[in-house]
DNA sequence: CATGGTCAAATG
DNA sequence: CATTTGAC
């Protein structure tokens, strides 16, 4: 069925404009533009208010233009950093947005800075259930509807609720979606338009019929007479080359008339999938589901250089790579705050005289700026060089994507996943490695992950531990690394601990071990958790090899060609590890020894087959676990269920129970995530040049605290 | 120089 | 993976 959706978009009204206009009081009201780069006859106007779109001024005018047209106009400039317009502060404007969105549904696509579709069916199902459904025009005071009146629609919904169920649905969603509005409204100061409809391409379409501040719900029947007088570009997907295709081959100009053609005929003269999209639009049905999407999946750069202001000279282009890598470190580091996560690809995009864009990507593990220019500026010298040694560089850009949670996640289950991701991304990244290997590019081509060549090109069984247990069609008990393992494997201990408490846990192994590993060692404080005596045992011997590593910048990691990290042998399966890796490595080691549970903790399959024995710093730890904890999850979970049977404080910091006993610990932690957070934070800031990149997470901290 | 800079998705 | 398209 085409009409069981309720979808909504939600449109921000010249959202720059609003922005501006709400930061300076004096501004409300009266006509203005927003524009960039204002130096050149007056800049360019990005963003219009009402106003000054009724004195005549629109886009894609100047500054200059738009003062002729309307003497007032306020045009409000974009702030340009490094050389570039800066909309952070729409950035974040947008995103106070969404966050207020989301707080009605998780069903919300975020399609731009400034809007985005939700998926209300659920909310408008509930209010039905609950009988909290009845519609008044009070309720609807800022909503149009296609074909009818908004009176005339309430009425008929109402009396015909039972034969009319769906555009009855539509009319709680208006309700709904006066509420979103009025909501957005209250907590950011913005106003919004809306489309109500049954799907994404509808409700965009109607959307823009009534702004400002407005709304428009599509009953599924007026989609004929609105496509009647609905220029076809109008039409979301047809604004391009597709629909001046359509409208030349069909001999078209509204979007109405594509219902005379049949799906046969489209066939013929379009492929398959946008014949039968094209049959379905044109009948108002779009099957695109809501993405659930909060943020983007791609951060990006990226600036012209026109005609004479080509770059020419390598000095030129390193300056703006420089420019642009800072500008995408600044909000991947910020993004890694907000959400956790990191991004492993960066995507060097290039243009040159009037060809074509191009575009080179490199698996990226550190958010090193040094390192993003030197990299990026051997591509273009690679590919954009002339024979006579310049350039004419017209475009550059930089973009990181591929995002992956971040592993100081926070719970389990996420813990496990990102093990997962993480190693699904190392298939990923071998194949993007035997291309750059050899050009020497790649930031991590002499990873572990890098698949070593052999003459019958069959998979080389030493990387393939890395992931073998997370294929998905030879998932089991024993070796699968996912959510669903995790999970079933609490079902298994039967376990009635919180999330929270696991989370605890997980938190506690992350940021304290670093304080409870000194205290350890004096012997004191003997209520550490699992987690806590689990890696000061256990990874102590990678902590020393690390340490005595710490001075391969200067023997094996001058190699001037080369721009990698330096690499660290696995106590654990002797493999030679990226040092930004290693902590990534040790986790591997770590989740799979958890999830394994077994009498034996074995950390590497590999040792439970014929192989040769691991050198002598596993015995020394496996032993050590071995007398502490045999089954490592069982004793975590034993762990929890004391501590929660003790009496509990809640914390000042984060207000959670906490038991007396582990109150210290608690408080410890806290301080302890703070330190580590600033650690993180000084080793992206830092420009490092050929130096060796400290690990990151709790190695990172373990030794940035005990060599101060 | 002269909308420009960011995004996502489809495609080969 | 690189390119193209489309939209804001």
């Amino acid at each position: 069925m085409c009409t069981n959706r309720i979808i909504v978009l939600i449109d921000m009204d010249c959202f720059y404009c609003q922005v501006e206009e709400n930061l300076n009081a004096n501004w409300k009201g009266k006509p203005l533009a927003v524009v960039q780069y204002n130096q050149w006859r007056g800049g360019g106007i990005i963003a219009v208010n009402y106003p000054a779109r009724d004195q005549g001024v629109t886009r894609h005018m100047r500054g200059d233009e738009a003062r002729k047209k309307c003497p007032d106009i306020i045009l409000a400039k974009v702030p340009q950093v490094r050389g570039k317009a800066d909309i952070s502060k729409y950035r974040d404007a947008g995103k106070k947005v969404a966050d207020v969105l989301v707080t009605f549904t998780q069903q919300l696509e975020r399609a731009s800075v400034d809007e985005a579709y939700l998926d209300i069916t659920n909310i408008v199902d509930k209010r039905i259930q609950e009988g909290n459904d009845i519609i008044t025009r009070a309720q609807l005071p800022n909503t149009l509807v296609v074909g009818s009146t908004t009176e005339g629609f309430i009425e008929n919904v109402t009396q015909n609720r039972t034969f009319d169920e769906y555009n009855f649905k539509l009319a709680l969603g208006g309700v709904i979606a006066e509420e979103i509005r009025r909501k957005v409204l209250e907590v950011t100061g913005y106003k919004c338009s809306a489309g109500i409809a049954h799907n994404k391409i509808l409700a965009k379409l109607v959307c823009g019929l009534h702004k400002p501040n407005k709304q428009t719900i599509l009953p599924q029947e007026a989609v004929p007479q609105l496509y009647a007088e609905i220029p076809l570009k109008k039409v979301q997907g047809l604004g391009g080359k597709f629909g001046n295709k359509i409208m030349q081959r069909l001999g078209v100009k509204f979007m109405g008339e594509v219902t005379k053609f049949s799906q046969n005929e489209l066939g013929k003269i379009f492929d398959e999938k946008s014949a039968s999209w094209l049959y379905n639009i044109a009948r108002g049905i779009d099957n695109e589901p809501v993405n659930a999407r909060l943020v983007s999946k791609s951060i990006g750069s990226c600036k012209q250089f026109a005609g004479r202001a080509a770059l020419c000279e390598k000095q030129e282009i390193e300056h703006w790579l420089n420019e642009l890598a800072e500008d995408i470190c600044e909000r991947l580091t910020k993004d890694m705050k907000e959400n956790n996560r990191k991004a492993h690809q960066i995507v060097v995009n290039f243009g040159q005289d009037d060809e074509v864009h191009s575009s080179k990507s490199y698996p990226m593990n550190s958010y090193d700026k040094g390192r993003i220019v030197s990299n990026g500026l051997k591509i273009i010298e690679k590919y954009c060089a002339k024979s006579d040694g310049t350039y004419r560089i017209t475009f550059l850009g930089l973009s990181a994507g591929n995002f992956q949670e971040f592993k100081k996640g926070n719970e389990i289950t996420s813990f496990f996943k990102n093990m997962q991701n993480n190693a699904i991304n190392r298939k990923s990244i071998e194949n993007v490695s035997a291309l750059t290997n050899a050009e020497n590019i790649a930031d991590d081509n002499d990873s572990i992950y890098s698949r070593t060549t052999e003459e019958d090109s069959s998979i080389d069984t030493d990387s393939l531990i890395f992931y073998e247990n997370i294929n998905p069609e030879s998932v089991t008990r024993d070796n699968c690394l996912n959510t669903a393992a995790a999970e079933s494997i609490m079902n298994e201990v039967n376990c009635d601990i919180s999330r929270d408490s696991i989370r605890e846990e997980i938190n506690t192994y992350e940021g304290i071990s670093p304080m409870q590993t000194d205290e350890f060692e004096n012997n004191e404080k003997p209520q550490e958790s699992f987690f806590i005596k689990y890696f000061s045992t256990h990874f102590k011997s990678d902590l020393d090899t690390l340490k005595s590593n710490s001075d391969c910048e200067d023997t094996n990691c001058n190699d001037k060609s080369l721009d990698s990290d330096c690499s660290i042998q696995c106590s654990y399966c002797e493999k030679t590890i990226v040092s930004s890796e290693y902590q990534t490595h040790l986790d591997y080691h770590f989740a799979l020894n958890l999830v394994k549970n077994e009498s034996e903790p074995i950390m590497n399959p590999r040792a439970q087959s014929s192989r040769k024995k691991p050198v002598s710093p596993k015995k020394v730890s496996k032993k050590k676990v071995k007398d502490q904890s045999q089954k490592p999850l069982d004793a975590f979970f034993k762990n929890i269920r004391v501590i929660q049977d003790e009496s509990s404080e809640v914390c000042k910091e984060c207000h959670k129970a906490v038991p007396i006993s582990e109150l210290d610990i608690h408080k410890d932690y806290h301080l302890a995530k703070k330190l580590h957070f600033e650690i993180n934070e000084k080793q992206q800031s830092k420009g490092v040049k050929r130096k060796l990149h400290e690990p990151k997470g709790i190695l990172g901290f373990l030794q940035s605290s005990t060599t101060l």
